[in-house]
DNA sequence: TAAAAATACTCCATAGGTATTTTAT
DNA sequence: ATAAAATACCTATGGAGTATTTTTA
């Protein structure tokens, strides 16, 4: 078959510009009848433009009755009534201004015209199979994104765990984990409310009203102590027995120096910070060096053992799983979510 | 911003067989609900199988929303009401079972999920445009193809002037010519009949009710002579002058073989046939070789010149140009026929 | 003459409309 | 307070049905 070269080849690569000007077969054009903008009023109703003058059942029909050679045929195949199916494909020829197919008494075969129309009509069929297809992959959490934000404590202590697991269930769905660290908590209920993120998990201070704020865990502040020192062994301690200690810490600005301040200022007195560093497990090493002592979370405790509680009763932190409220999550979020809440209170069980 | 690498390309290709066994998305599985084949009776209308819950202007609607990013100016853009989008969306996400769209009060922002079907949606979208379009060529005369029959003599005659206009009007069609000799009006007619031929020009005899048989030509049979000959420079003779001539003449089986003989019996005598070919070619050549004479009708003549008439009455051949009567032309053949008509009465202008 | 497609009509599901309420900024 | 989306309700287009006629092999 030579035919012209045509413009717009069939598919040639799609610059997937949702947000963009991908308007040529999306957006029709404004074609104002009158002058200026008409089509408003008293329902002028079933004035469909031109643009749907084919539909999805009628090339269905069409390829049905290419395949199965008869009217009546393709008919019972589609569970419908032969006039119906006779109506569809005469209005479809109508629409389009050419005739499809060619009714020989017995056998109906689709003219010229007719096979250009049906090689057109089963590759769109194909795609919307496979939309439908990819719809219900994503129902079905095999295929989908997540962006999940969570703080660095979260993402040392219990994220490695949950992502392990979330990627043995769902191996299609492709993660974005955030771990802020400056400003975290603020920084993630805005950006979850603004989309760009799907979960956060934050140390909640101010309600959003829009954002759904779950309590993930609550866990207890622990004490850091070197190998030797005079507490060392404890299983709690109150942190006023720290206040003559060297005190390693994490660095100004972070959520965790900002909690540790927090608590020295509640037990009263001031620690005497002798190093600074902005990792976690810097933090570990020094301690473990004995360069000092240190409070954090639970799950910014690491590996080091035993950890020692602090009995003080201001001595927890409350960790909130957000979300925008008002949108239901969508199916990867959703098993993200609970999965991260299933190990949360895994976690939780352990180590209480 | 770390992401965790990911499995499930989008879109990884999508094989193509048309014609072949991609009835997966095309005809639907029959799947019976009770046993045996349920879905007949009393008209449980609107029950559509899950193959067409998603409906192209769907497609159309959410693209709009994602270019426009709000569903009051989709609604504007498509020229509808903003509650019709609402609902249609909202259908569309129900019957994929995933959210398609994030409404965060001023602006509508597509899901994930929303994402991934958009691409779809929009090479949907575009496939659709592309179908149209394409049908549209064919309305025009751009695109698509012609099969036609003509016997031999039409097929050097007259044909080549046809097929070169033609591909000058319409230079994106593609045209089959078919020159049958054996037994060829009779075939062109079955073979026009079964679809096989758009058209065909045909010395017809018995009528077929199923075709439409348009006289193309009326034509006057002409003897060759060669040069030198007695007869030659008369513009017309009788056969039987030339009762006593060898004659050069057609293989047998050929129409117009057939149709000398036909013609020496009316006139009363047996030529003497001294050599015999296949091909128009020859027997001019072998005539101007001195051979022999021949008679063939005027459009087999070639450029012999000048052509001696036949005064008898019967020395005329009909032409007809036949197609089926029971459907309409494809706008290819139409053409074709037309300009095949207008030329077959310019020729009998210049020759008559 | 039998089988297929077309025609004539009836019906109801649903896309689309207007009016209004709810929601988020 | 305002603008957008959702909800409620109504209308009527048109797809699908049944009954029947027309056509063709």
């Amino acid at each position: 078959m030579r035919s012209t070269a045509c413009a717009t080849e069939p598919v040639p690569g799609w610059p997937s510009t949702v947000g963009g000007s991908a308007s040529s077969a999306t957006s029709a054009a404004p074609r104002s009848p009158g002058g200026t903008d008409c089509r408003i009023g008293p329902a002028p109703q079933g004035l469909r433009g031109p643009e749907d003058s084919v539909q999805l059942h009628q090339l269905r029909y069409a390829c049905t009755i290419a395949n199965e050679g008869s009217f009546t045929q393709a008919a019972e195949k589609l569970y419908i009534a032969q006039p119906s199916l006779s109506v569809q494909i005469k209005k479809l020829e109508h629409e389009l201004g050419v005739h499809l197919f060619e009714r020989h008494g017995r056998r109906a075969v689709a003219t010229s015209v007719g096979e250009l129309f049906l090689v057109h009509a089963e590759r769109i069929l194909a795609e919307v199979g496979l939309l439908q297809d990819q719809m219900q992959q994503a129902r079905e959490v095999r295929i989908g994104r997540v962006a999940i934000g969570v703080l660095p404590s979260v993402g040392t202590g219990l994220l490695p765990e949950v992502l392990h697991a979330y990627r043995q269930a769902h191996p299609g769905v492709e993660i974005t984990t955030t771990e802020q660290d400056i400003d975290a908590s603020a920084e993630f209920q805005r950006r979850v409310h603004h989309g760009e993120l799907d979960l956060a998990v934050v140390r909640t201070s101010g309600r959003v009203p829009s954002l759904a704020a779950n309590l993930l865990l609550a866990e207890p502040i622990v004490a850091l102590l070197p190998p030797g020192h005079p507490l060392s062994g404890r299983s709690a301690v109150h942190l006023l027995e720290l206040a003559d200690d060297e005190f390693v810490a994490l660095r100004s600005g972070g959520g965790l120096r900002t909690l540790m301040n927090e608590m020295c200022d509640q037990a009263g007195f001031t620690p005497k910070v002798s190093v600074e560093t902005g990792q976690l497990s810097m933090l570990w090493r020094m301690v473990h060096a004995g360069m000092g002592v240190t409070v954090v979370p639970r799950l910014a405790a690491g590996d080091l053992d035993p950890p020692t509680l602090l009995s003080d009763g201001y001595a927890r932190r409350e960790l909130r799983l957000i979300h925008r409220a008002s949108e239901p999550l969508t199916p990867s979020a959703q098993a993200f979510r609970e999965l991260l809440i299933y190990h949360a209170r895994a976690w939780s069980g352990t180590t209480d």
